[in-house]
DNA sequence: GCCGTTTTCGGCCCGACTGTTTTCAGTCG
């Protein structure tokens, strides 16, 4: 928690330096500093004590002191300092697409706003047009802007970047003149959250593509078109998606896949290595002098630098670089390494298909098991079932497993952690269960040292195998619970306990920072997609994506194993 | 403010699009 509140102090210290007009590598610093926090997957206070901050690229001295400051006093002299020279709201000025600090700057100084209330009277009446620099169109835009930032919900989630991704690419597909298509973007990396879809597209006559793109059906505005580079606002099922499409020649490809996958920061550093070499790197090419070389294929682009290729869902600089240099990136988790599902709700509790069919489905996905996980009683809105309804089903099962063939059924529960921390069915009943997963579904408010208790004590009983969505967020919703993550994957470690990568989209919990502490702790993880439905077995390929963004490799899944280790390792923890 | 196979000072990634401009600044990614 604490994390993000910092993290957000530094971009704000960075949102005043720059309306002030301060040293823009300055300002650099203090956002980059701001990410690197953000990404922290440890509590800044454990980074501190252990001088693991002391140590992280990015992070000098003087951040250092600041960082300690807060940790101690919960603020930042420097930032109240720079807060105290501009009004304070306007800050929020900047959240509006189409102003920055310069354009914030100009019509605080000349006309005295500070809010988004007071810029829309000045844009009423005209006088923002008659500011220098600005003028009529100018002003329409910061206005659309405004009527957008108040109608749309900010980020979208990854399931809806993907729906707008595909009908764009269909819509592409069927367009003359286009070589290939990519989506790129923070779509590409499986980002948990997306700002904007961004397409590529290798073509020749980028203007035509650009024409057809904006002028599709499902296009509600037009934000720019331009010979290479198409912004539009689409219609979707759920939400309006921002989508670019850019254009670029086949030879140009693999360099703008390269360039617009992004990170930023990942690019920043990779930019950096090619300027070391005395070469320049953009988005049509790696170039010598005049001479490309390197263009038309992704994979060489890293080639090129002395990099083995970076998979995409790695490239955030969180190290990946460093390891490509030095060979020793993971093998990431693919979704062709699943086996089967750990977490799969049915008929019998809130969801909508029976077991068979659930099953089926599955087979047909390819996989060897599920573990079907209906809710306890205690979650009574999810229709949770008695512990005699449990044992009937657990009988069910073993039924339905002597006639099924190709797919096996493991009896399983998500049993729910009470407010006094213990389960709600007892052990002689979860004894007879072949994997036990436990979640908390209430009470997700409260204190820290409250809520991560119960997760432990759930890890201390032998049955449980792993803890469901450990942080209990949902994404756009739901802030997470305030829990000790450090303490649950320390925890998970010596008690044998797996922790579950939800790979519903409005989940994605443990996400991936998380999936990378806990496998350096040693924890096993378990994908569930959390399926309430057949289709919802689908979403698997979300919760593989996020772990493998956590560097996460075959070996430290459960998903992987064959059925019989699977339950050999559910019975290593039990009473023997 | 940070950093070092051009090291302790002098750099710090690069380009598209728009609008307001007579050659460029601001914003965005």
């Amino acid at each position: 928690m604490k994390n993000a509140v910092l993290s957000e102090l530094f971009d704000q210290m960075a949102d005043i330096m720059e309306i002030l007009g301060e040293d823009k590598f300055r300002i650099n610093t203090y956002r980059k500093v701001g990410r690197i926090i953000g990404d922290m997957p440890a509590e800044v206070e454990t980074m501190l004590a252990t001088g693991k901050l002391a140590e992280t690229p990015g992070i000098g001295k003087s951040s250092l002191a600041k960082i300690e400051e807060f940790v101690k006093t919960g603020t930042i002299t420097a930032h109240k300092q720079l807060l105290s020279k501009i009004p304070p709201t306007l800050l929020e000025l900047l959240t509006i697409p189409g102003v920055g600090p310069k354009g914030a700057k100009a019509v605080y100084e000349r006309l005295n706003v500070t809010t988004i209330a007071d810029l829309k009277k000045a844009l009423a009446d005209g006088s923002v047009a008659q500011l220098p620099g600005f003028g009529e169109k100018k002003a329409a835009a910061i206005q659309r802007g405004i009527e957008f930032l108040e109608k749309s919900t900010g980020r979208i989630r990854l399931d809806q970047a993907m729906e707008a991704a595909e009908l764009v690419c269909a819509f592409l597909q069927n367009t003359a003149g286009i070589e290939k298509i990519q989506p790129v973007g923070s779509l590409r990396r499986r980002v948990e959250t997306i700002g904007d879809v961004d397409i590529l597209v290798a073509a020749e006559k980028g203007e035509q593509i650009v024409k057809a793109f904006t002028s599709a059906d499902f296009v509600q505005e037009v934000l720019a078109a331009g010979p290479t580079k198409g912004s539009v606002i689409i219609r979707t099922q759920t939400t309006p998606v921002h989508v670019d499409v850019r254009v670029v020649p086949g030879e140009s490809f693999g360099a703008a896949a390269q360039y617009f996958t992004g990170s930023k920061q990942h690019n920043v550093r990779i930019r950096e290595i090619a300027v070391k070499a005395k070469w320049k790197l953009n988005e049509y090419g790696l170039f010598q002098g005049d001479k490309m070389i390197a263009g038309p294929v992704e994979e060489e682009i890293y080639t090129k630098l002395g990099l083995d290729y970076i998979n995409p869902l790695l490239r955030e600089d969180r190290g990946e670089v460093e390891a490509a240099k030095s060979h020793s990136l993971p093998e990431l988790i693919e979704l062709g390494d699943i086996k089967g599902d750990f977490h799969v709700h049915t008929d019998a509790s809130d969801g909508r298909a029976s077991i068979a069919e659930m099953a089926e489905a599955a087979k047909k996905l390819g996989y060897k098991f599920i573990c079907v996980t209906d809710h306890s009683k205690s979650s009574a809105i999810a229709n949770g079932l008695s512990a005699k309804e449990l044992a009937e089903r657990i009988k069910q099962i073993h039924k339905l497993n002597d006639k099924l063939r190709g797919i096996t059924i493991l009896a399983g529960a998500e049993v729910d952690i009470l407010a006094d921390s213990s389960l709600d069915f007892d052990d002689k009943l979860l004894a007879d269960l072949d994997f036990v997963i436990a979640s908390i579904h209430s009470g997700m408010g409260s204190a820290r040292e409250k809520v991560t208790t119960r997760t432990l004590r759930a890890m201390d009983n032998p049955y449980v195998n792993c803890i469901a969505h450990p942080t209990a967020r949902l994404i756009g919703q739901r802030e997470p619970m305030d829990i000790d993550i450090t303490a649950v994957i320390k925890h998970a470690a010596e008690t044998h306990t797996a922790l579950e990568v939800n790979a519903h989209p409005y989940r994605l919990d443990l996400k991936d920072v998380h999936c990378k502490m806990a496998i350096e702790a040693g924890v096993k993880l378990a994908i569930g997609t959390d399926a309430h439905s057949v289709e919802g077995l689908g979403l698997m390929g979300f919760g593989v994506a996020t772990a493998a963004r956590g560097w996460v490799t075959k070996a430290d899944v459960l998903n992987t194993l064959s059925l019989a280790k699977i339950k050999a390792w559910a019975k290593a923890k039990r009473p023997k």
